[in-house]
DNA sequence: CACCCTACCAAGCATTTGCTTGGTAGGGTG
DNA sequence: CACCCTACCAAGCAAATGCTTGGTAGGGTG
């Protein structure tokens, strides 16, 4: 039982077998739920047996964990890219709040696995990076906010805290709605939110 | 088996040993979603064995059910008030908002089960009026919105839809943070947001 | 041709899950 | 005391679920 080789062994010819099962069972994880998936539903969108996926995979575990990982992974690349940037700090956190629309159209199935089931996995010794990379990211977008009232660009009159859930939740609930390739493009999504959010709803 | 006895059989003493489990029933479902907790969870947290449940119910399904469509019968009589009472357009919108918050707070399992679960449970037959409330809901706010652009009190340079699902987003999903009986009231919690959702947060 | 490797099948096992069945303790009522 | 009702227990069943084991078809390589 070697089985569950390393990601992607080899090197040439399209997506291999095994990143087409990750990817159909990140689409299965992200539709019902991390729990609610069974190995045999799977294996029954991939056109297999269940037994088969535990040559490719250790467990299904192992598949959710290797679909956010590298998720975020990349995700936080991108965050430490603007805040490593020379830009005003509402200026960081509008790209960071972007930056997140963006995943949201381009990592969709992943998003939506972290939101339904993170705070369960989170529960599992494996994957105590969860709540290591929650505090970070909170701890930056946090910390742009309060930058950004300390320089004057955001009203002070407003719970911090308050307003980082506020922003946290408005932007990355919007996987429960946004279809990638939709009327409206993440960029157009992002425009009207970003709108939203700094100037309000009423009139004047 | 005549089992599974109406709601509350008497009506003296206390709450019922029904209502107590449904409680109980209620918080589990909250923490963990429906699908993912069993009926063995169940009677643990009340201290008896799981076959005991069903002298006082049906089925799980019978749990969740009765505990969405109570809750939401008295959800929809508050909306009903306020369509029908004598304000602006913005001034109902701002009302449904309050009392969403309020929903939060007083029925704190309920929305949390409707938030995580409804998806799924709207499926079955037996949940088919969560699409008709849905629906009715969906029109009740779209149509605020829409009432609040004509009469000029909010911005009319937005899609709609967008702003729709931006507010009932921003509003529900505070059910994954606020905890009744925390540092801010549901009150303050409704007061800042919308201050946000109709100022914005940008200064000036 | 012999060998090996990838991707799969066929069968099944242990555990968990929702629910059923038949029974019982204990309090109230005639 | 006889009777009944509520709230439970004890035991277990059928289905679903994650995963294991041993085997095989078929293509590539020496």
């Amino acid at each position: 039982m070697s089985a569950a080789s390393t990601p992607d062994p080899v090197g040439g010819s399209g997506p291999s077998r095994r990143a087409e099962l990750l990817a159909i069972a990140g689409r299965l994880f992200a539709e019902r739920g991390f729990r609610n998936t069974t190995v045999r539903d799977i294996a029954d969108a991939a056109g297999i047996l269940s037994g088969s996926l535990y040559h490719h995979f250790d467990s299904k575990e192992s598949m959710v964990d290797e679909l956010l990982d590298t998720f975020q992974q990349g995700l936080f690349a991108e965050y430490d890219d603007i805040e490593a940037s020379d830009r005003t700090p509402l200026a960081k956190l509008e790209a960071v709040i972007r930056s997140s629309f963006d995943a949201i159209d381009q990592h969709h199935s992943e998003v939506a696995i972290f939101q339904n089931d993170a705070t369960y996995l989170a529960g599992f010794e494996r994957f105590g990076y969860l709540i290591e990379r929650n505090e970070r990211f909170e701890k930056l977008w946090r910390g742009l906010l309060q930058e950004a009232v300390a320089s004057g660009e955001l009203r002070d009159d407003l719970d911090i805290d308050l307003v980082y859930r506020f922003i946290r939740d408005t932007v990355w609930v919007a996987v429960n709605w946004y279809r990638p390739g939709g009327a409206l493009s993440a960029t157009e999504v992002a425009d009207q939110y970003l709108s939203i959010l700094l100037k309000g709803i009423s009139r004047g």
